[in-house]
DNA sequence: ACGATCTAGTAGATCGATCCAGTAACAGCT
DNA sequence: AGCTGTTACTGGATCGATCTACTAGATCGT
């Protein structure tokens, strides 16, 4: 985007009263400093860089005069030279989901524990908006961008990115095709773990709901849950997979048409926690308990999923490792531009608290015979 | 902060062939335009902020090149002479607050809207890193800074500030003897129209639970809640108002600990959605319907507020009014350094769903008698 | 026809840092 | 004394924009 129509006419005769008072209420430059301590402005540059090459007596002289006038480092003028900003874009397709609220934060917190300053913007799953963003912050010079894609985003526009230069990571969502480095929670790992501990329990009338073709996330979650069944020989029966949102409503939808099947399951794995929690209700509204009647797994661990009552199996996402991957793998990406892509999967754990049961024991002696 | 020991000296022979291709591969900048379209920089400059001056057949010119070689406005570059950056920063005390996410994602839509970027921060309540950050996008020469504020965060910080020509509004907390610009939404008449509702439904006995005196949200909440009492006559028993956190576990543990009480309430007020929702689970484990044997008001109508079973009675807060009400006052405060201090209230509305109902027979009767 | 005004530009300084190339002062060695 | 090397700096170019001050040429009014 090029600067718009907010340019404004100066008016020609500005007064040098008005030039001098601007100059005295402006912020100290390295040349206030090198002044004040009678050494030249290429010193006091070495000096705030800590080279080794000054003396501590001349250090010390100039960092003292720095504090005294009140020296502010200006990285806007010192990045015209650098050959970076420090600036780190992230753009996040939904920041009202706890889930990747959650992730921005694990991310922001290994940024700022690299000295790394982060501009956001939640795309609120629009392609336009991201496209917009990724725009304006090239317009910074960001060093590089993390990218928790929006949905329908396509690999041409991802791939595109590598050719401008703009070194550039995935979290949590890749898009098909798109070369690029990818950091992930390992949905299809954890999705395995949830079924097999289904299945151990007894279980083998498994649904699951929520599920959302339209992202990867959702793609991987239903992969571990198609590969986990085959591994136990449990055939998969496309009646028991109810794909559709990730809201509360759909997971009560869901769960009451699976009951509702003739050979209805005695579990479900949910897309996520979110869908898990309709699911419950949904089984509440059958007065059904779920962890008795009922097994239930959900996928995420958000902070509601211990309040819950019963608090709800899920599978827990290690956010702060993601957050830390997601960083290395970027920092790495701008180290070496040609390095090869690389896919990062951060292991999954299932947290088994009280919504997973062995199946009821009507279910349960049918299958015995 | 000064620029660390990531300095790094630089091998002194770089060989020519070296800065060519550096030169080469790095992104066009204006000269290159000038050359593209045989014009000066000067006059590509104009036409890249539209000013009126430039003739069309000129200005085509000059953008067909611009696009041609793939121009980028570098806006580090222009804020060297610019008075501004079109950067604003923000601090929030915790991003994985549903709440606090949607009043982020409602400002970065609207400084979106205003061709501004956002800097952002989680400071997780932090004071040490609500200054740090602070501290960095002042090298950054950000225009301006919209804080909610970390609990503990001092009335002098925030003034200092306002001496360090650092424009600021706080959003939804403010800190209590600072001198600055406040947007929030009205935590007090919010929680008057709560009470008012129950009291208009035959309400006398009304507990107010997850209060918190930390935060002049919790403050301004008991407030309302002690005004709209007082408005009716109806005296504050100190016993019905439990404070504590903000949490479900809170909720529950408060709502369990009213109806233990000699004379338990009908009916509370909580702190927020997510206190609510702890009641009503500790209604539920004392085999009471939310909305049917007691009646329960949250606080934010987070998005979550609707989708519980029964769905919550709660005030409802116009997030991108606040967004854009922030907005707005910060960018007063950047025209204007010197204008009066402001503080914008955004009007709060009721949202009755299923919580609350008349008080139930038995103590109606009691109380008619 | 001549100055005045307007149009459509332009050269060069500037913002505040970094960085290259160079220097003055002095020590150490023969 | 003369040479080399090291230490402790420094001047001035530079990054890519904006902004001031200025100009060449066209148009206009009388």
């Amino acid at each position: 985007m090029l600067p718009s129509g907010s340019f404004k006419w100066r008016v020609r005769d500005v007064e040098i009263v008005d030039a001098k008072a601007r100059k005295s209420d402006s912020r100290p430059t390295l040349v206030d400093i090198a002044k004040a301590s009678g050494v030249s402005k290429a010193t006091v540059s070495l000096v705030l860089r800590n080279s080794p090459t000054i003396p501590e007596r001349t250090r010390e002289k100039v960092l003292e005069a720095a504090r005294s006038i009140g020296y502010v480092y200006n990285r806007g003028a010192a990045s015209l030279r650098l050959p970076h900003t420090r600036m780190i874009a992230m753009a996040v397709n939904n920041l009202t989901n706890p889930y990747f609220a959650e992730i921005v934060a694990a991310i922001e917190d290994a940024l700022t524990a690299e000295n790394r300053i982060v501009l956001m913007s939640n795309t609120g799953e629009s392609v336009a908006r991201q496209s917009a963003f990724i725009e304006t912050v090239r317009e910074y010079n960001v060093d590089g961008l993390l990218i928790v894609p929006a949905v329908g985003t396509d690999a041409s526009f991802v791939n595109s990115l590598h050719s401008l230069h703009l070194p550039c990571v995935l979290v949590s969502r890749t898009v098909p095709g798109a070369k690029v480095d990818y950091v992930s929670p390992d949905h299809r790992g954890g999705m395995i773990k949830a079924v097999d501990h289904l299945i151990k329990l007894g279980h083998t009338r498994i649904g699951m709901i929520g599920s959302n073709e339209n992202i990867s996330t959702g793609r991987d979650r239903f992969a571990g849950y198609r590969e986990a069944l085959a591994k136990h020989g449990i055939p998969l029966e496309p009646r028991l997979v109810l794909s559709g949102g990730e809201t509360r409503d759909v997971g009560m939808a869901h769960v009451i048409q699976l009951l509702d099947l003739p050979e209805p399951p005695t579990a479900v794995v949910c897309f996520n926690d979110i869908v898990a929690f309709g699911a419950m209700l949904g089984l509440r509204s059958r007065n059904l308990t779920p962890g008795e009647d009922f097994s239930v797994v959900g996928f995420d661990d958000i902070a509601e999923a211990t309040l819950w009552r019963p608090a709800l199996t899920t599978v827990a996402i290690p956010r702060p490792n993601v957050g830390k991957a997601a960083v290395q793998l970027l920092f790495r990406r701008i180290g070496n531009r040609d390095a090869p892509f690389e896919s990062v999967l951060i292991p999954t754990e299932l947290i088994v608290r009280d919504t997973t049961c062995p199946p009821p024991k009507k279910s349960r002696s049918k299958r015995k015979h």
